[in-house]
DNA sequence: AGAATAGTGTCTGTCAGACAGTATCGC
DNA sequence: GCGATACTGTCTGACAGACACTATTCT
């Protein structure tokens, strides 16, 4: 009789979205080991009770200790549970969703796992393990809900600390997988107050300039 | 050390909603064993792998042998973890929202615990065991939130089999803890596919006749 | 001048809230 | 007729989508 007959193995798997070249993206890590050794999967971990405080540690320490990446927003997804999904026994996984800023993208370090991959969201291109296909079609369908269902809600926490309204839509717009007209984008945002504008600052180009905002102080995604 | 070091304790607890007198109310248990014995706390149990297909599958299996019920609608809501919310170790409880018709209320055999109460949602008048107050909390607000900002979604799996529109409003309207316009709430269900109309099925009283309707085959609550 | 992007004004259809009005039952 | 409830019609304000328009910068 094996422990997991008796005890659950539990994992924490984590979907990492962010934004690449106005797409959105999920970082995919290679296994370097069985099961599944080579296989594609969402970057996760065994729960280590002496070192973690709650399931929302965990997750962070996996990000911390595994690709070296400290992320501004996690969250709870739901369970994926049952005898079946992995040869080790009977297991419980627990999906969070975390939100990296698109200009950390280039900070992961490389070489601590022997294959990264910022595969697009909605078509990542690899077969994935165990039942990771899945947790990613769960952790990006919540990841919409929340940008379009409950409608003030941003996902500035993809944002670098200091965006254009533009850059804003631009993100929505990748999330969503649809254009959205710019009158309207911005008539919402008027009244938010989990923008800032920032007097003065503005980005330059071959064109008009454009505001820049940052995050309200404390801002955070939740519902 | 504990195996609890090691090993996390897994449970599974269920928010069990059901309409009383036109007032949301959840079902809670008094505990009957150590810790926290004769406090009030949401029905729950430890996962069983040898016997559990998965935690939703578990959660199943507690409604039915603690309190004898069997639910047409349990979802989760997510985990409470840690090393300080239960004194036996580090735990996990995975929480359940689940909706009983109203019609059924009665049907739970009461000798089977040595306390059941349907306490009013929000403001369940007892202090609750381990963190059972926030789970409730947390519970509560899923559901509101189901039924507010996801309009056309209806909490079909409280109502009875057959249902009067104006009833399905008072269930609604307990939920949401307010009061809504008839028109505008028949006017959104005019649409809806997920309500079947019973033609010549009427419900009778000193009063015009009510149409009844019934939930469509195969409804879900879920998003 | 022309390209490119920032930002705004306006029209229109949809829809929710509010509220009054009509219809149908039992007594 | 009267009370009670079922059900509908209409007004109005809010708001999203669509689209055109002006403004500002660099080249």
């Amino acid at each position: 009789m094996k422990k997991s007959d008796l005890f659950p193995l539990v994992f924490v798997d984590v979907a990492l979205f962010s934004i690449v070249s106005d797409c959105l993206r999920v970082l995919l890590v290679r296994r370097a080991q069985d099961p599944n050794r080579r296989g594609w999967a969402l970057p996760g971990g065994i729960l280590k009770p002496e070192m973690d405080a709650d399931l929302k540690s965990a997750a962070t320490r996996v990000l911390r200790t595994k690709i070296s990446v400290e992320v501004p927003h996690l969250e709870e997804v739901r369970t994926f549970s049952g005898v079946d999904r992995d040869p080790r026994g009977w297991s419980i996984s627990v999906l969070f969703c975390a939100l990296l800023p698109y200009d950390k993208v280039n900070a992961l370090v490389k070489d601590k796992v022997e294959a990264l991959e910022w595969a697009a969201a909605d078509n990542p291109g690899h077969r994935m393990a165990f039942d990771h296909g899945e947790q990613l079609a769960v952790a990006l369908h919540m990841l919409r809900d929340r940008v379009r269902v409950t409608r003030p809600v941003l996902p500035l926490h993809l944002m670098p600390e200091r965006f254009t309204l533009t850059a804003l839509q631009k993100t929505c717009e990748a999330i969503l997988g649809k254009e959205i007209d710019k009158a309207a984008f911005r008539r919402r945002l008027k009244d938010s107050t989990d923008l800032v504008e920032l007097p003065g600052e503005l980005q330059r180009g071959s064109h008009a300039p454009a505001q820049l905002f940052r995050a309200r102080d404390g801002f955070e995604f939740a519902v």
